[in-house]
DNA sequence: GATACGTGGTC
DNA sequence: TGACCAAGTAT
Protein backbone atom coordinates (compact mmCIF):
# COMPACT_ATOMS: atom_id res chain seq x y z
CA UNK A 1 0.00 0.00 0.00
CA UNK A 2 1.71 3.42 -1.27
CA UNK A 3 1.56 6.16 1.46
CA UNK A 4 -0.02 8.92 1.14
CA UNK A 5 2.07 11.22 1.78
CA UNK A 6 3.31 14.57 -0.03
CA UNK A 7 7.08 14.51 -2.39
CA UNK A 8 9.77 15.70 -0.30
CA UNK A 9 9.05 13.88 2.79
CA UNK A 10 12.25 11.54 3.88
CA UNK A 11 10.60 8.88 5.61
CA UNK A 12 11.46 5.53 5.73
CA UNK A 13 8.78 3.12 6.29
CA UNK A 14 9.21 -0.68 6.21
CA UNK A 15 7.94 -2.39 3.22
CA UNK A 16 4.27 -3.28 3.74
CA UNK A 17 3.73 -0.87 6.59
CA UNK A 18 -0.17 0.80 6.62
CA UNK A 19 -0.41 4.43 7.07
CA UNK A 20 -1.74 5.82 10.12
CA UNK A 21 -5.40 6.70 8.96
CA UNK A 22 -7.07 9.42 10.48
CA UNK A 23 -10.33 8.10 11.55
CA UNK A 24 -9.10 5.06 12.76
CA UNK A 25 -5.91 6.93 14.49
CA UNK A 26 -8.24 9.33 16.51
CA UNK A 27 -10.99 6.71 17.23
CA UNK A 28 -8.51 4.20 18.95
CA UNK A 29 -6.76 7.28 20.38
CA UNK A 30 -9.71 8.72 22.09
CA UNK A 31 -10.46 5.44 23.38
CA UNK A 32 -7.59 4.53 24.71
CA UNK A 33 -8.05 8.32 26.55
CA UNK A 34 -11.23 7.33 28.08
CA UNK A 35 -9.55 4.72 29.83
CA UNK A 36 -6.02 6.57 30.93
CA UNK A 37 -6.49 10.03 30.77
CA UNK A 38 -4.74 11.30 33.92
CA UNK A 39 -6.08 13.59 36.21
CA UNK A 40 -4.71 16.78 36.26
CA UNK A 41 -5.89 19.83 38.28
CA UNK A 42 -6.47 22.21 35.56
CA UNK A 43 -8.37 19.05 33.42
CA UNK A 44 -11.44 18.28 33.00
CA UNK A 45 -12.03 14.44 32.67
CA UNK A 46 -12.75 13.15 29.38
CA UNK A 47 -16.51 11.70 31.31
CA UNK A 48 -17.20 15.26 32.53
CA UNK A 49 -16.06 16.49 29.23
CA UNK A 50 -18.58 14.65 27.43
CA UNK A 51 -21.49 15.35 30.04
CA UNK A 52 -21.02 19.31 29.34
CA UNK A 53 -18.79 20.22 31.44
CA UNK A 54 -16.43 22.81 29.74
CA UNK A 55 -12.65 24.05 31.68
CA UNK A 56 -11.68 27.56 32.69
CA UNK A 57 -10.38 28.97 30.19
CA UNK A 58 -8.24 30.96 32.75
CA UNK A 59 -7.24 27.51 34.58
CA UNK A 60 -6.41 25.83 30.54
CA UNK A 61 -4.27 29.85 29.96
CA UNK A 62 -2.11 29.82 33.18
CA UNK A 63 -1.22 25.67 32.77
CA UNK A 64 -0.21 25.86 29.35
CA UNK A 65 2.22 29.08 30.11
CA UNK A 66 3.36 26.89 32.88
CA UNK A 67 3.79 23.91 31.16
CA UNK A 68 5.97 25.39 28.42
CA UNK A 69 9.39 22.99 28.86
CA UNK A 70 8.29 22.54 32.24
CA UNK A 71 6.98 18.84 34.22
CA UNK A 72 3.72 18.20 35.43
CA UNK A 73 5.66 17.45 38.65
CA UNK A 74 7.30 20.84 38.51
CA UNK A 75 3.87 22.56 37.61
CA UNK A 76 1.33 20.99 40.29
CA UNK A 77 2.29 22.80 43.19
CA UNK A 78 2.82 26.40 41.44
CA UNK A 79 -0.82 26.20 39.77
CA UNK A 80 -2.28 25.59 42.97
CA UNK A 81 -0.29 28.23 44.57
CA UNK A 82 -1.19 30.65 41.75
CA UNK A 83 -5.11 29.83 41.39
CA UNK A 84 -5.64 29.64 45.40
CA UNK A 85 -3.82 32.96 45.43
CA UNK A 86 -5.56 34.20 42.20
CA UNK A 87 -9.00 32.64 42.12
CA UNK A 88 -9.74 34.37 38.36
CA UNK A 89 -7.80 36.07 35.36
CA UNK A 90 -9.19 39.65 37.03
CA UNK A 91 -7.72 38.58 40.30
CA UNK A 92 -3.89 38.30 38.60
CA UNK A 93 -4.37 41.14 36.62
CA UNK A 94 -4.78 43.19 39.61
CA UNK A 95 -1.59 41.58 41.14
CA UNK A 96 1.41 43.63 41.56
CA UNK A 97 4.61 42.58 39.56
CA UNK A 98 6.83 41.40 42.31
CA UNK A 99 4.07 39.34 43.22
CA UNK A 100 3.82 37.57 40.30
CA UNK A 101 7.07 37.02 39.84
CA UNK A 102 7.85 35.78 43.47
CA UNK A 103 5.22 33.52 43.46
CA UNK A 104 6.64 31.82 39.97
CA UNK A 105 10.41 31.98 41.22
CA UNK A 106 11.97 28.63 41.02
CA UNK A 107 9.99 27.70 37.87
CA UNK A 108 12.40 28.93 35.16
CA UNK A 109 11.70 30.79 31.93
CA UNK A 110 10.99 33.83 33.74
CA UNK A 111 9.72 35.71 30.61
CA UNK A 112 6.41 33.74 31.09
CA UNK A 113 6.02 35.14 34.32
CA UNK A 114 6.58 38.81 32.52
CA UNK A 115 4.19 37.87 29.65
CA UNK A 116 1.70 35.98 32.19
CA UNK A 117 0.83 39.73 33.99
CA UNK A 118 0.85 41.29 30.60
CA UNK A 119 -1.52 38.78 29.07
CA UNK A 120 -3.69 38.76 32.38
CA UNK A 121 -3.95 42.67 32.05
CA UNK A 122 -4.45 42.69 28.33
CA UNK A 123 -7.27 40.52 28.68
CA UNK A 124 -8.62 42.22 31.58
CA UNK A 125 -8.47 45.98 30.22
CA UNK A 126 -8.67 45.07 25.88
CA UNK A 127 -10.97 41.87 26.24
CA UNK A 128 -13.32 42.37 29.02
CA UNK A 129 -11.77 40.09 30.82
CA UNK A 130 -12.86 37.42 28.84
CA UNK A 131 -10.23 35.15 26.42
CA UNK A 132 -10.53 35.52 22.84
CA UNK A 133 -11.96 32.11 22.07
CA UNK A 134 -9.74 31.53 18.41
CA UNK A 135 -6.59 30.42 17.53
CA UNK A 136 -5.51 33.73 15.81
CA UNK A 137 -6.80 35.60 18.28
CA UNK A 138 -4.78 33.62 21.36
CA UNK A 139 -1.75 34.02 18.89
CA UNK A 140 -1.83 37.67 19.36
CA UNK A 141 -1.78 37.48 23.47
CA UNK A 142 1.79 37.73 24.42
CA UNK A 143 3.70 34.56 25.78
CA UNK A 144 1.14 32.77 23.55
CA UNK A 145 2.81 31.28 20.53
CA UNK A 146 1.43 28.53 17.80
CA UNK A 147 1.72 25.77 20.48
CA UNK A 148 -0.08 27.31 23.22
CA UNK A 149 -2.96 28.97 20.95
CA UNK A 150 -4.13 25.90 19.62
CA UNK A 151 -3.81 24.18 22.68
CA UNK A 152 -6.09 26.70 24.47
CA UNK A 153 -8.41 26.97 21.52
CA UNK A 154 -8.67 22.87 21.36
CA UNK A 155 -9.28 22.55 25.43
CA UNK A 156 -11.33 25.35 26.53
CA UNK A 157 -13.41 26.44 23.28
CA UNK A 158 -13.64 23.14 20.83
CA UNK A 159 -11.31 24.75 18.06
CA UNK A 160 -10.54 22.17 15.47
CA UNK A 161 -6.62 23.23 16.23
CA UNK A 162 -3.50 20.75 15.45
CA UNK A 163 -1.28 21.20 18.45
CA UNK A 164 2.21 20.30 18.49
CA UNK A 165 4.40 20.12 21.14
CA UNK A 166 7.99 17.70 21.67
CA UNK A 167 5.15 15.12 22.12
CA UNK A 168 3.04 15.56 19.50
CA UNK A 169 6.52 15.56 17.41
CA UNK A 170 8.07 12.43 19.21
CA UNK A 171 5.01 10.62 18.10
CA UNK A 172 4.65 11.49 14.76
CA UNK A 173 8.09 11.22 13.89
CA UNK A 174 8.26 7.63 14.87
CA UNK A 175 4.34 7.06 13.19
CA UNK A 176 5.96 8.10 9.61
CA UNK A 177 9.57 6.80 10.83
CA UNK A 178 10.59 10.64 9.64
CA UNK A 179 14.44 10.54 8.62
CA UNK A 180 14.65 14.49 9.12
CA UNK A 181 16.74 15.69 11.81
CA UNK A 182 14.71 18.14 13.90
CA UNK A 183 14.60 21.32 14.21
CA UNK A 184 14.04 20.80 10.38
CA UNK A 185 11.64 18.52 10.46
CA UNK A 186 8.74 20.50 12.37
CA UNK A 187 7.46 21.65 8.80
CA UNK A 188 6.56 18.05 7.82
CA UNK A 189 5.86 17.03 11.22
CA UNK A 190 2.74 20.08 11.58
CA UNK A 191 1.26 18.64 7.89
CA UNK A 192 1.52 14.97 9.26
CA UNK A 193 -0.15 16.00 12.28
CA UNK A 194 -2.87 18.05 10.99
CA UNK A 195 -3.57 15.17 8.66
CA UNK A 196 -4.25 13.28 11.51
CA UNK A 197 -6.41 15.57 13.30
CA UNK A 198 -9.77 14.79 14.03
CA UNK A 199 -13.17 16.90 14.05
CA UNK A 200 -14.67 15.83 16.85
CA UNK A 201 -13.39 16.13 20.46
CA UNK A 202 -10.39 18.18 19.55
CA UNK A 203 -9.51 19.36 23.21
CA UNK A 204 -9.59 15.96 23.83
CA UNK A 205 -7.51 14.47 21.17
CA UNK A 206 -4.78 17.15 21.80
CA UNK A 207 -4.72 15.94 25.77
CA UNK A 208 -4.80 12.12 23.97
CA UNK A 209 -1.81 12.43 21.73
CA UNK A 210 0.29 14.57 25.00
CA UNK A 211 -0.60 12.14 27.31
CA UNK A 212 0.33 9.18 24.71
CA UNK A 213 3.71 10.98 24.65
CA UNK A 214 4.75 11.79 28.02
CA UNK A 215 3.58 8.12 29.03
CA UNK A 216 3.86 5.54 26.57
CA UNK A 217 5.60 6.81 23.55
CA UNK A 218 8.28 8.13 26.01
CA UNK A 219 11.47 9.56 24.87
CA UNK A 220 13.91 6.67 26.08
CA UNK A 221 12.42 2.99 26.08
CA UNK A 222 8.61 3.52 25.15
CA UNK A 223 6.08 0.95 25.97
CA UNK A 224 5.15 0.30 23.13
CA UNK A 225 3.27 -2.91 23.67
CA UNK A 226 0.70 -0.72 25.62
CA UNK A 227 0.01 1.54 22.60
CA UNK A 228 -3.25 1.88 21.07
CA UNK A 229 -1.76 3.23 17.91
CA UNK A 230 1.27 0.63 17.56
CA UNK A 231 -0.51 -1.06 14.90
CA UNK A 232 0.62 1.56 12.27
CA UNK A 233 3.97 2.79 14.16
CA UNK A 234 6.92 2.60 11.61
CA UNK A 235 9.12 3.16 13.91
CA UNK A 236 7.33 0.39 16.18
CA UNK A 237 7.52 -2.17 13.26
CA UNK A 238 10.97 -2.08 12.53
CA UNK A 239 11.78 -2.25 16.59
CA UNK A 240 13.80 1.15 16.72
CA UNK A 241 11.28 3.41 18.20
CA UNK A 242 14.46 5.15 20.22
CA UNK A 243 15.86 6.70 17.10
CA UNK A 244 13.13 8.97 16.74
CA UNK A 245 13.05 11.72 16.43
CA UNK A 246 15.89 12.52 14.34
CA UNK A 247 18.09 15.48 16.02
CA UNK A 248 20.51 17.82 14.85
CA UNK A 249 23.57 17.69 16.76
CA UNK A 250 24.08 19.95 20.11
CA UNK A 251 25.83 22.78 20.54
CA UNK A 252 28.67 22.92 23.26
CA UNK A 253 28.20 24.82 26.40
CA UNK A 254 30.93 26.97 27.03
CA UNK A 255 31.74 28.04 30.40
CA UNK A 256 31.04 31.38 32.51
CA UNK A 257 32.73 32.49 35.47
CA UNK A 258 31.67 35.46 38.12
CA UNK A 259 31.33 36.69 41.63
CA UNK A 260 28.76 36.91 43.54
CA UNK A 261 28.68 38.90 47.05
CA UNK A 262 26.52 37.96 50.10
CA UNK A 263 26.63 40.86 52.74
CA UNK A 264 24.49 39.76 56.06
CA UNK A 265 23.24 42.04 58.32
CA UNK A 266 24.16 41.23 62.21
CA UNK A 267 20.21 40.60 62.49
CA UNK A 268 20.34 37.93 59.12
CA UNK A 269 19.18 40.65 56.71
CA UNK A 270 20.71 39.82 53.29
CA UNK A 271 21.35 42.40 50.72
CA UNK A 272 19.87 42.42 47.41
CA UNK A 273 19.06 43.85 44.00
CA UNK A 274 16.77 43.51 41.46
CA UNK A 275 17.99 42.58 37.61
CA UNK A 276 17.28 44.24 34.02
CA UNK A 277 13.99 43.72 33.37
CA UNK A 278 14.78 41.60 30.03
CA UNK A 279 17.13 38.89 29.29
CA UNK A 280 18.97 36.31 31.47
CA UNK A 281 16.47 35.57 34.86
CA UNK A 282 15.05 39.19 33.83
CA UNK A 283 13.28 41.04 36.79
CA UNK A 284 14.53 38.83 39.18
CA UNK A 285 16.43 39.43 42.16
CA UNK A 286 19.89 38.62 43.17
CA UNK A 287 22.56 39.15 45.34
CA UNK A 288 25.27 42.09 43.74
CA UNK A 289 27.70 40.43 41.88
CA UNK A 290 29.53 40.82 38.41
CA UNK A 291 29.16 39.83 34.96
CA UNK A 292 29.12 36.55 33.92
CA UNK A 293 32.13 36.34 31.17
CA UNK A 294 33.96 33.53 29.57
CA UNK A 295 37.35 34.81 31.46
CA UNK A 296 37.42 34.87 34.93
CA UNK A 297 36.55 38.68 35.93
CA UNK A 298 37.98 40.94 38.66
CA UNK A 299 36.29 40.64 41.71
CA UNK A 300 35.50 44.45 43.17
CA UNK A 301 33.22 43.72 46.20
CA UNK A 302 30.36 46.40 45.54
CA UNK A 303 31.54 48.29 48.68
CA UNK A 304 34.23 47.52 51.45
CA UNK A 305 33.65 45.10 54.21
CA UNK A 306 35.79 41.71 55.24
CA UNK A 307 34.89 39.58 52.44
CA UNK A 308 35.70 36.05 52.56
CA UNK A 309 35.48 33.80 49.66
CA UNK A 310 34.29 30.38 49.47
CA UNK A 311 35.95 27.74 48.90
CA UNK A 312 33.95 25.78 46.54
CA UNK A 313 32.31 27.60 44.05
CA UNK A 314 28.69 27.83 43.28
CA UNK A 315 28.23 26.18 40.04
CA UNK A 316 25.09 26.05 37.59
CA UNK A 317 23.68 25.03 34.25
CA UNK A 318 21.52 27.17 32.27
CA UNK A 319 20.54 26.19 28.81
CA UNK A 320 23.44 27.77 26.76
CA UNK A 321 26.13 28.14 29.14
CA UNK A 322 27.40 26.55 32.26
CA UNK A 323 28.53 29.07 35.37
CA UNK A 324 30.95 28.73 37.63
CA UNK A 325 30.17 31.28 40.48
CA UNK A 326 32.67 32.58 43.02
CA UNK A 327 30.75 33.39 46.39
CA UNK A 328 31.86 36.06 49.01
CA UNK A 329 30.59 36.89 52.27
CA UNK A 330 30.88 39.65 54.84
CA UNK A 331 28.56 40.26 58.01
CA UNK A 332 28.44 43.92 58.22
CA UNK A 333 27.29 46.42 61.06
CA UNK A 334 23.82 46.69 62.09
CA UNK A 335 23.22 49.99 60.66
CA UNK A 336 24.40 49.66 57.31
CA UNK A 337 22.32 51.61 54.86
CA UNK A 338 21.79 49.91 51.43
CA UNK A 339 23.53 51.29 48.24
CA UNK A 340 21.18 52.72 45.98
CA UNK A 341 19.05 50.05 43.84
CA UNK A 342 19.36 47.25 46.53
CA UNK A 343 17.45 46.61 50.05
CA UNK A 344 18.35 44.72 53.06
CA UNK A 345 16.09 41.62 52.71
CA UNK A 346 15.01 40.20 56.26
CA UNK A 347 15.31 36.31 57.48
CA UNK A 348 11.66 35.96 57.25
CA UNK A 349 11.18 37.54 54.41
CA UNK A 350 14.16 36.39 52.16
CA UNK A 351 12.19 33.20 51.78
CA UNK A 352 9.62 35.02 49.58
CA UNK A 353 11.45 37.31 47.54
CA UNK A 354 11.97 36.80 43.47
CA UNK A 355 15.40 34.53 43.77
CA UNK A 356 15.76 32.23 40.72
CA UNK A 357 17.27 28.72 42.17
CA UNK A 358 20.82 30.18 41.32
CA UNK A 359 20.19 32.94 43.93
CA UNK A 360 18.79 30.32 46.29
CA UNK A 361 21.83 28.28 45.80
CA UNK A 362 23.94 31.14 46.64
CA UNK A 363 22.50 32.34 49.71
CA UNK A 364 22.56 28.86 51.08
CA UNK A 365 26.00 28.36 50.34
CA UNK A 366 26.64 31.55 52.18
CA UNK A 367 24.09 31.57 54.92
CA UNK A 368 23.30 27.96 54.89
CA UNK A 369 19.10 27.90 55.86
CA UNK A 370 18.60 31.46 55.11
CA UNK A 371 17.71 30.90 51.09
CA UNK A 372 15.02 28.64 51.25
CA UNK A 373 11.89 29.24 49.10
CA UNK A 374 8.73 29.87 51.77
CA UNK A 375 5.81 31.12 49.93
C1' DG B 1 16.50 29.87 10.96
C1' DA B 2 19.40 30.40 14.92
C1' DT B 3 19.82 31.84 19.45
C1' DA B 4 18.42 33.19 24.22
C1' DC B 5 15.96 31.71 27.84
C1' DG B 6 15.74 27.86 33.88
C1' DT B 7 15.14 24.19 36.43
C1' DG B 8 14.96 19.65 38.40
C1' DG B 9 14.58 14.87 37.32
C1' DT B 10 16.31 10.70 34.96
C1' DC B 11 19.38 7.04 33.46
C1' DT C 1 27.84 11.69 36.38
C1' DG C 2 27.09 14.23 32.71
C1' DA C 3 24.06 14.47 28.99
C1' DC C 4 19.52 14.55 27.91
C1' DC C 5 15.03 15.92 28.59
C1' DA C 6 9.91 18.63 29.65
C1' DA C 7 2.73 20.56 27.23
C1' DG C 8 7.75 26.74 23.66
C1' DT C 9 8.13 31.79 22.85
C1' DA C 10 10.39 35.95 21.44
C1' DT C 11 13.53 38.11 18.58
Amino acid sequence: MPLDIPPGFPLDPPPGQPEPEPRAFAADLLAWYDRHARVLPWRVAPADRAAGVRPDPYRVWLSEIMLQQTTVAAVKSYFEAFTLRWPRLVDLAAATRDEVMSAWAGLGYYSRARNLKACAETVAQAHGGVFPASEAGLRALPGIGPYTAAAIAAIAFDEVATVVDGNVERVVSRLYRILTPLPLAKAEIRVLAERLTPAARPGDYAQAMMDLGATICTPKRPACSLCPVNTVCAAAAVGDPDGFPVKAPKAVRPIRHGHAFVAVREDGAVLLRRRADKGLLGGMAEVPGTDWTTERPAAPPPFAAAWRRLAVPVEHTFTHFHLVLHVWHAAVGGAAPAPDGHWWSEPDKLGSEALPSLMRKVVEAAVPGAGRRRP
